[in-house]
DNA sequence: CTATAATAGTTTCATTCGTAACTAATTGCA
DNA sequence: TGCAATTAGTTACGAATGAAACTATTATAG
């Protein structure tokens, strides 16, 4: 092995991408196996459920989603009745949504869900560990932002 | 808000994702821009670099895709002349992977790009830093696997 | 031995995803 | 005004992805 090789065991990138990949993996099966929502839907869920009327364009700010991601699982979650959607009165083209009734009892049900799941994972550190990891996780990715 | 909603940009699995993206794509804008190599094919590289003769099944298993994915990256960078494929004597199912003189060659510029893009990321924390984050990460991983 | 099961890898098909082109509405400025 | 440029969101199309079915080969049970 020569001196300019690459564990990818221990390369920063895919670590991430793996621990990544598992916790999703793992929130997956919350969401999607019990309610049907997929992966970007709960996203825009995640978002609505704290503010409402925002449009879709505050939406993907949000949730880190391309506008076409967006558009699509806004429409999925308005046909499968998890979103409600008014046009605003000084933009017509600019959309209001919301979460439905039944959108925001979903909600309610999964935030508990995923935080236990999260609180699971975390169960891993102790409280100063994941103290670090908050810093640490923040610290890189304002600066890997700027690169 | 309620004390059951849930701050995407506080949530774990959320930062994670986010910072693996960032990252993916300034690694993929070396190999990929550059080089034409698409992400899982950099990933089947990245283990043929330093074992050469894996089956396709242990390269599944050394970069975490699935057996459609590495077949998949295989055959094209067969066809891109990146990698040469014999078959086991004693099983002739088993294919025998290797850098081709042009893989062997690719990848040793892919190397020092992308561990350089790993070292200037990495920048943003000290050495005591980096060193935790290490072990914070394998921690959560483990961790995480089992659940 | 032979028939069945298991394994390595590929192909197929249906879905997901992203980029670019598009429509509709609004703004700006001549 | 009125016409070009912007903006919000959608649609269309090609590439990437994953699950399941398939082919070829090897292992195993009777």
């Amino acid at each position: 092995m020569s001196k300019s090789d690459l564990l990818l065991e221990e390369f920063l990138p895919y670590r991430l991408s793996y621990l990544s990949n598992i916790m999703g993996q793992g929130l997956a099966q919350l969401y999607t196996n019990k309610f049907g929502i997929a992966h970007t839907e709960w996203r825009v869920m995640a978002v609505l459920g704290i503010s409402s009327g925002l449009s879709a364009a505050l939406v993907a700010d949000k949730t880190a989603m391309d506008k076409v991601a967006v558009s699509r699982a806004i429409n999925n979650m308005i046909d499968s009745g998890l979103i409600s959607r008014s046009f605003a009165d000084d933009d017509k083209r600019r959309s209001e949504l919301s979460l439905s009734a039944l959108g925001k009892q979903t909600y309610e049900k999964i935030v508990p869900l995923v935080q236990a799941y999260e609180k699971d994972v975390l169960g891993a550190l102790s409280d100063k560990e994941q103290k670090e990891l908050d810093a640490l996780l923040s610290k890189l990715t304002d600066y890997a932002k700027e690169l």
